[in-house]
DNA sequence: AACGGTTGTGACAAACTCGTGACGCTTCCC
DNA sequence: GGGAAGCGTCACGAGTTTGTCACAACCGTT
């Protein structure tokens, strides 16, 4: 397996306790850790340094973690950057919005030392493996898609996709590896803040599993949260 | 040295390992590198990515490397990608007969990524010194076009086009395989933003698929998007 | 002015797409 | 174990998109 160290991480966390931790693990794992403890501070940090991959408290002073996200997300030199959510609560729907304001993955405190590393490692390993394809074709397995002959193959053969089959492919592919809700379905494939039932988005996903065929999954279900890619970057 | 980078390159082999070896050393070099793990995803790919280089391993699954590159040379579209064949075998009546069957250059297991590289950049830039389009005569499929003497031909026979359908007809064969929307074609076809129905696209379309003739839809349409000219295997 | 050929548009039928209610199954939670 | 919530799938009808016909406007030529 590749080694990730040398990778840079932005920590931000206002407790100096958890603080300290999160710094301790990850610099001995080899990372570059950079710190902020607010807000602001960690907006201005992932401007300036670019991080690799940034760890979030939900739980800040003044701005909270969502708002930080959502204009991490908004910005588009610090749009790509994975970001791990931390947070002490554990509700599902701290969860689902956190997903749905475009978070990577979560871990909620307490936390082993262990879990936070395998997190880290995972979300570093697929940054690395998808370019951010806005090219003309993306291929994420079997699965491929030509976008200048609007056309997609399973397996190296045509599949014959609907308009809508065909953007929601699109979105789940651009997106693979991460969970995107209905909601964050509805608005990305059906644009307009359209006034459609969310469990719409599941008939869909049914069809186009049913036409990309395939053993495996390829769309996986996550319970309570939406559709997932499946990540088979080689 | 000409940089040939952002040549798009297809390599096609059934193991992974040394398919990913190929994609390594391709994409270091800045080549935009797809797969295919079959024959059959070879053509698929080939006709529809029109890649600037194709790697093709003998010993595939299924159809063999010979037989895909038959298949390859006797397809329009494809017949003037360089090939390169890869194989484990050294024997001799082997690089024969895939230089009888059009193969370009010839790599035998195992290689060094140096030797790759270089018969790849030699093959690249002996292509482009002979550029294709542009030129006297469009040939895709069954349907050929004479600009000098502004004539077209389908199964040979002259075909008697209004200067409106030539045009068309040009414009979608030099687009071939990407999808036009009707507003692309207006204003290729129509060169000014006239005032024109994008309904009347699909008018001179069936006017133009009438004369074309022929059973396959040559001019395939592309639902809720536009329209695409198909060159199939003969 | 008549004529033959070309081109744009409205109209309509056919084909296709897509949202939704319904129902049964699974999973989760108490 | 039982109920509730989440999910997969079927079937269907309304709505949209496309193929095609017919026709009128236009244009250069006779």
């Amino acid at each position: 397996m590749v080694k990730m160290a040398d990778a840079r991480i932005l920590v931000v966390d206002d407790e100096p306790d958890i603080l300290s931790v999160l710094v301790y693990h990850l610099s001995r794992e080899g990372y570059r850790v950079t710190t902020a403890v607010n807000g602001q501070g960690a907006l201005t940090m992932a401007d300036a340094e670019r991080p690799d991959l940034i760890i979030l408290d939900l739980m800040l002073p003044g701005m909270d973690g969502y708002e930080v996200l959502q204009r991490l997300r908004r910005a588009d030199r610090t749009s790509a950057i994975p970001v791990i959510l931390l947070t002490a609560r554990r509700a599902e729907d701290e969860r689902v919005r956190g997903f749905e304001v475009g978070a990577d993955d979560y871990i909620t405190k307490p936390f082993s030392a262990r879990e936070l590393t395998l997190r880290v490692e995972a979300l570093l390993r697929r940054a690395k493996a998808e370019p951010v394809s806005a090219s003309r074709r993306i291929a994420v397995g079997p699965v491929e898609l030509d976008r200048e002959a609007h056309r997609a193959f399973s397996d190296g053969a045509e599949v014959d996709l609907t308009p809508l089959e065909y953007r929601l492919l699109e979105v789940l592919l651009e997106r693979r590896g991460r969970v995107q809700s209905r909601r964050q379905l509805l608005q990305a494939v059906w644009d307009t803040n359209a006034a459609i039932e969310t469990r719409t988005v599941d008939m869909h996903v049914a069809r186009l599993r049913t036409k990309l065929g395939g053993a495996a999954p390829l769309i996986e279900t996550v319970r309570g949260i939406g559709y997932r890619f499946r990540a088979l970057d080689k």
